[in-house]
DNA sequence: GTTAGCACTCCTTAACATTGAGTGCTAACA
DNA sequence: TGTTAGCACTCAATGTTAAGGAGTGCTAAC
């Protein structure tokens, strides 16, 4: 058997009515709702037929049809009409708190959730792969150095260094033309140990100590720091009753206490690059606490290699149209945000 | 109607059996489980009493009776055995990840929601109140200057600067010169406006960028960097089918997304200062989405005013005792922990 | 190929009876 | 006077049954 148009307005009708409603889906509803002038009869034909193709399914003999993932995912793939949607600015939202990415982020984050009514989630922009732009240590009491890091894209690292003994002024001057002039310009990935190992011979004359101060500095740079995750709107599955479960809303929200496990949903996409977007429906989810959701995902790129992703979690009835729409705008926002300059 | 040591003993009896079953308590229960070697009538009788005395509630007429708040209240203030328990060793924690005192207060959190079984939440310390230990102000390129600040108790502050015109080395000297010897010392709250302008005055040759950078550092100081509070476990209170329906969790899952709900549900205590330990059942709650929940608060000082507050929120029949022991040891470690040194 | 008609399924809802835990009250007892 | 046995009563919880209705699948006619 094979899809038809009649069939696939058929199929379009239902997973419509059903983002809608949430209710199965009967004959007699597509009889009058369609443009098609069939009588439900002729309709149930129909459905009896998709439901053997495995796109929609009936949750018991007397009711209607809800669709399957399957269903769906023909409906995201070739049914779904995503416009871009008028979205709220990004560069306000960044010009309100001066350069401060983080809190961009969580503006938007929370915008999204507000925006969209499913929870949602966004990961900080990856740095390994960005450049040093800028090194400063300095002394905060005898026994502490501070070392902040600054990274293309203007991301700041600092780190706390104890030293054992005290070092003198000329020796910090040193060290920071030191590192700078040997590490400025470089991505953090391609600091490796043979580096490292001239960098302290360099340091030469002085012992342990600056080895020691050296291998912090290299460590705040390699240091992964756990992926940081910003999540808004949690609270929003109770909205749909088919995640609103003691058992559902628990992994749910335990999920979205756990960074590893949001970075784990929302890994960066492997296929359709052309758009960025990427829809996992219901089982189509790796992860086994989510099979009754579905996620989209975003990937979106700031340049120089700053890359993150934003999440979308909701009910397998999530409203696609609206999601992605609004996914593609925001990450053509988030894309342009820094490249004109 | 006076309380009496019989009258006592039920109700304490009623309650234990309460906190442990989540049942409503009948007489014939206590009258097995005590050994005050009564009949269930006079058991009947005694519960009429403590009833009419408001310690006690019939949720309906053939069922057996439950603590009132006011019941809570006596047996937190009076009965209770809140022996100091065996806790995790913040030093430990500490050490895991050198002086990253954020990270030690998610640890933290972590231990606290799985050692009890609550949901649990953490301020990061004051700063207002300290002392400014370091400034440190560095060209990053042409047009951005990083300032960063760092305040007793080694935490640190950042902020980009944009300034319009280059800033030479000779100047940059001078600028750092300047706010160390005229801000190092100072707690951040005695800044005041006439401090400024005697630092832009003295800065003086120099035009308005100078001005500016002196703005943004003052402002990074007192900026109230928005109330960092960590949280953890919240997917405990679906342990409790009192707080798990749609329409509690809902509120309590999204206070404890709202920083700022938080901050209002664990204000430092007004009362009971000697212990620092703060129980707030039920409807005591200020905050209207907490009525069905108790909240016990600590405070925690690691000297230099830096104070913080642990707050552990769970449903009315909270184990107090083991909440209550728990904080105090929890509370001693942390107070301890930079004290001696 | 389409549709009207009809028997059938099975969820939903309401009404009703049953059960049992627990109470309040009374009267008897020590 | 305090304690207790006994008993009628209440009411949530549970189970049963019946009615209603939405929706289906199938058949036969158009």
């Amino acid at each position: 058997m094979e899809m038809d148009e009649r069939k696939t307005k058929i199929l379009q009708a239902i997973i419509r009515n059903y983002l809608e409603t949430g209710e199965p889906v009967g004959s007699r509803t597509i009889s009058k709702d369609t443009d098609l002038n069939l009588s439900s009869a002729t309709i149930r034909n129909e459905m009896a037929d998709l439901e053997e193709m495995g796109y929609i399914i009936q949750p018991h003999t007397s009711a209607g049809r809800i669709p399957s993932d399957k269903g769906y995912r023909f409906y995201v793939d070739t049914l779904m009409e995503a416009k871009e949607r008028e979205v709220a600015d990004m560069k306000d939202m960044l010009l309100e708190r001066q350069d401060k990415l983080e809190d961009m982020l969580k503006t938007v984050v929370k915008y999204l959730a507000k925006d969209t009514q499913y929870a949602t989630m966004i990961t900080a922009p990856t740095t390994h792969l960005n450049k040093l732009k800028f090194i400063q240590l300095s002394r905060v009491d005898a026994n502490h150095l501070l070392a902040v890091v600054v990274i293309e894209g203007n991301m700041i690292r600092n780190r706390m260094i104890d030293v054992a003994e005290e070092i003198d002024d000329e020796t910090m001057l040193k060290l920071n033309m030191l590192l700078n002039t040997q590490l400025n310009g470089l991505a953090i990935e391609q600091i490796n140990l043979s580096m490292v190992a001239k960098l302290k011979q360099q340091a030469g004359i002085h012992s342990g100590v600056i080895g020691d101060v050296i291998d912090e500095v290299i460590e705040t740079l390699s240091e992964d720091k756990d992926l940081e995750v910003y999540t808004s709107g949690t609270n929003n599955i109770f909205k749909y009753p088919e995640l609103a479960d003691n058992e559902n809303a628990s992994r749910l929200i335990s999920a979205f206490e756990e960074k590893e496990i949001l970075g784990d949903i929302i890994q960066p996409g492997d296929g359709s690059e052309e758009t960025g977007i990427q829809v996992y429906i219901g089982g189509e989810n790796k992860n086994s606490g989510m099979q009754d959701c579905s996620v989209v995902t975003a990937t979106y790129d700031l340049g120089d290699g700053m890359k993150g992703t934003i999440g979308i979690v909701g009910p397998r009835r999530m409203d696609y149209d609206k999601v992605v729409g609004t996914l593609k705008s925001i990450k053509t926002k988030l894309d342009d945000l820094y490249r004109k300059e």
